[in-house]
RNA sequence: GGAGAGGUGGCUGAGUGGUCGAAAGCGGCGGUCUUGAAAACCGUUGAGGGUUUAUCCCCUCCCAGGGUUCGAAUCCCUGCCUCUCCGCCA
């Protein structure tokens, strides 16, 4: 959410800044709206603390015996006049606060300026695209050659987007999942963290997911305030909502690996083939909770964290800074991870890597006591994929695939598969 | 699923419808004493918001949302959560 402060006062130059990622302020409504809000605010507090004071006098008037008669006429009507206002302010309250829920976050300064993903801007290159001397199979004609993945059936058991692996390839992504977490753990200093898969409404809202885009989730039926989670980006951050963080406790670094689930709504004939856009799928997600001083820094930090597994299964990729017109909702500044896919002769994103700054911690009163301020404040929250598991393994199969359709292990990955070497 | 008890500041825990944002203790912070520390003693210590240059002042918050009342932490209703017992269960 927006610093309403922002709205106070600099409207113009926050509309300005919005402009840039395509998103329209109506600064208008806006400065209606807040100038009425003040308005009825102070009366608001004036009418209360007239009450406040009416009833202490009945009170002590009471308490000494005299006639309170003429003192509960004269707050006759106080308490009409009260609510009437109060329902107005509630009111204009409630229209400031869903348009402010609906605006995007400000793009970070450094953010290259662009309309959609054609302007994103390449930051570096590792690797170059795998050389294999014999034409590329993609992902699904390795699986199904290998009779380890199967579409049909998954279809059968659940529907499109979905994945069925079995043997050597089932082990295979449980391999990357291990891998994963054990290096951000053991190596990059994450707290391993096992959360729950469903959520309420309050946390989809503090991560940004709603009000705006609900119909990209899975909701329950009748039994409750429940969603299946999208990323585990919701369950963890929200850890810290609510929370005030001593300053010594700082940063907090979580990883966690989830299911996600999204209804890809939006996105018919998009990826159809294979297992690149699924309802369900396997991440490992970063989250770090720091002081607003670091954050940058630490999305760096965290970046290279993701990078790293990449540069350990030796997979081919460049990180990309995203444009201001193809950054997410809720934030400032994004790094996408795009590996190189054999199949697809082209790079593909594997992980996504963001500086939310204050925009998730205002919606989730996350703070921190800052000695300097005197005063709670805001923290910063930076999360990044590290990585997605499915498409990891589309990855590693496609760069790893040998002319006869099997599939070298990986040397990192070989512990994970009781040094199994190969594939097929 | 059934029956009961309960949700108060960082924690423990008082609170009769009327200066109660809330006693007391612990913890935290500052100080006195001390070479230093501990102990003891003194002081201080919740969050959000409005107005203001700032101080002041004012408002809101005792799980959440409604209601009763001139006035609600306290009374009533609904929801959520926790605990105990029984049942079921990986």
């Amino acid at each position: 959410m927006l610093d309403p402060k922002l709205i106070r006062n600099d409207l113009e130059g926050t509309a300005e800044k919005l402009e840039r990622r395509g998103f329209k302020l109506d600064s208008e409504k806006l400065a209606t709206l807040e100038a009425e809000r003040k308005k009825l605010q102070v009366e608001t507090q004036d009418l209360q603390s007239l009450r406040n004071n009416s009833a202490k006098s009945i009170g002590r008037a009471k308490a000494s015996g005299e006639d309170v008669a003429p003192l509960l006429a004269a707050v006759a009507d106080l308490g009409d006049k009260l609510k009437d206002v109060e329902l107005r302010l509630n009111d204009i309250q409630q229209q400031l606060n869903e348009i402010l829920m609906g605006v995007p976050n400000v793009p970070h300064a450094s953010t290259p300026l662009g309309i959609d993903e054609n302007d994103n801007q390449e930051v570096r290159r590792w690797g170059e695209p795998t050389e294999l001397g014999f034409e590329p199979r993609d992902h699904v004609d390795l699986g199904a050659g290998l009779g380890q993945m199967d579409f049909e059936t998954a279809v059968k058991i659940a529907g499109s987007r979905f994945t069925l692996l079995s043997g050597p390839l089932a082990r295979l992504h449980r391999a990357l999942t291990q891998f994963m977490l054990n290096m951000h753990a053991d190596e990059h200093g994450y707290r391993e963290t096992y959360v729950p898969y469903l959520v309420n409404s309050d946390s989809l809202r503090a991560t940004g997911q709603l009000p705006k885009f609900g119909e990209d989730l899975f909701r329950m039926g009748d039994d409750g305030d429940y969603y299946l989670i999208p990323t585990a980006e919701v369950p963890v951050t929200n850890i810290v909502r609510d929370e005030i963080i001593e300053a010594d406790r700082m940063p907090l670094k979580f990883v966690a690996h989830t299911p996600c689930f999204r209804s890809e709504a939006g996105s018919y004939g998009k990826d159809t083939r294979g297992m690149i856009r699924q309802h369900q799928f396997e991440k490992v997600e970063m989250v770090q909770v720091v002081r607003p001083a670091d954050s940058y820094n630490a999305l760096e930090e965290l970046t290279r964290h993701a990078e790293r597994i990449l540069r350990e299964l030796v997979l081919p990729y460049r990180v990309v800074s995203l444009c201001t017109g193809d950054l997410g909702f809720s934030a400032a500044k994004t790094y996408d991870l795009e590996v190189w896919l054999p199949g697809q002769q082209k790079y593909r994103e594997i992980s996504s890597c963001s500086n939310f700054e204050d925009f998730q911690a205002r919606r989730m009163k996350a703070r921190w006591r800052d000695p300097e301020a005197g005063k709670p404040q805001l923290v910063h929250t930076v999360n990044g994929s590290g990585l997605a598991v499915g498409r990891t393994l589309v990855a590693v199969m496609e760069n790893y695939q040998n002319v006869d359709g099997s599939i070298t292990v990986p040397e990192a990955l070989r512990p994970y598969m009781g040094g199994l070497e190969a594939i097929r």
